[in-house]
DNA sequence: ATATAAAATTAGATAAGACTAATTTTGTGT
DNA sequence: ACACAAAATTAGTCTTATCTAATTTTATAT
């Protein structure tokens, strides 16, 4: 159906897609995709052209009606993956995300569905993110940050934004995973790091960069 | 790595190399390949300036033993992942090959491994075929065929040498399939048919190709 | 409004891997 | 040894996807 890299633009867009407001340039998708403005411009011409996307100067790159299911479900595979590593195969949380970058390519019309039946229809993949259904729908992502709350609200983390190893890494020594409680005591005014309390443990200072990466309940 | 391309050659050039005094050529790599002799010439010069075969225009192309040994490792993932969408989500024998040809190329150290402890470390594939050891060692692969056996002999179904699913559904049709027990009645002179009787049940007659491409016990 | 910077685009190059068509090498039968 | 066929190789083309460098367009600041 689609070669790699056209599916690999497809979810970079549609992941760009998910913030508000954000015009998708070729810039933007150069830097998520870490490649070159003149490769992005061949391809959204490319993608243009089988009617996935569409391009306009003014608003940036849009995925169209066709493009946005199929993106969707690379989305679903990428995900179910990356319950199947970790569930199943043991890895990491901070392991599974480049191997699911290829698993998310095999192409079968009855394997991600196999897979979400073999791991119990899970809701969420590893990192907090709402896994895709089958029909197509997405269910609500999570959107308030940590970085959002109030001094003395409460939380309990619900997804993580950067799914990078070195933020998940950090996260691991923090003992912060899916479904920890944190309690922010502080918001220092000087650069909006934020003084919090893990599992009712002692305090601990973390950036304001590390707050808007971590989604709350 | 390997570039997906190289492993195909490498795993066509180890499959090849398995038939016993056979000369692997350009023309038996492209016909395995279903691609073209003069791109088989490109791919053998490269794979010889990596070290990965040796070309003899007298003896054919070889494996050296640093090719041998990924290609093993190939042969490898792809059985496991078959094991793996057989026996966990529930696919046919005659659906897993091709899906289990994407799967192989992905590449992660501890991939194989833990993939082969899920699954309760399995000595065959779903056809039978041998599952080479994370150290790299092959069992024997089974080598006698229905058509080597003499009138009278009553055998089981080992393995099968064709994989293509127009093979296998004949065989599941004819309900047999690894296990199955087959006694040999009779062997039609004139073009080597086999008559044979399927789990002790009436007779049924197959051809001589048929017969060389199931392995037995 | 104009200079400057940033972003987008074009032009041209490269690499991998495949193809076809032409040529050369090898093998076989007489 | 010679003729013919088959196999191997070379030459040249194509596609996909990437890059760098040059150019054009757009945005921003004074
Ligand atoms: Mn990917
Ligand atoms: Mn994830
Ligand atoms: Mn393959
Ligand atoms: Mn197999």
């Amino acid at each position: 159906m689609y070669t790699l890299s056209e599916e690999n633009y497809l979810k970079s867009i549609y992941r760009l897609s998910q913030q508000p407001n954000f015009k998708i340039t070729p810039t933007a998708i150069a830097e998520s995709l870490k490649n070159n403005p003149a490769s992005v411009v061949d391809m959204i011409r490319k993608l243009t052209d089988k009617q996935l996307i569409e391009y306009d100067k003014k608003k940036g790159v849009k995925l169209t009606p066709v493009g946005l299911k199929d993106a969707v479900l690379i989305v679903r595979r990428h995900r179910l993956w990356e319950v199947f590593l970790l569930e199943k195969l043991g890895y990491h949380w901070d392991e599974i995300h480049d191997i699911a970058e290829e698993l998310e390519h095999i192409s079968d019309a009855s394997l991600a569905d196999r897979l979400d039946k073999f791991l119990g229809f899970p809701e969420y993949d590893p990192h907090g993110d709402p896994i895709p259904k089958a029909n197509g729908k997405v269910p609500k992502p999570y959107s308030v940050t940590l970085a959002d709350l109030k001094t003395g609200d409460t939380c309990r983390v619900a997804a993580v934004k950067d799914t990078s190893s070195s933020f998940l890494q950090y996260l691991q020594k923090l003992d912060i995973g899916i479904g920890t409680n944190i309690k922010l005591l502080e918001k220092i005014p000087y650069d909006n790091s934020l003084v919090i309390s893990i599992s009712g443990k002692e305090s601990t200072t973390v950036s304001q960069k590390f707050g808007e990466n971590i989604l709350v309940d």
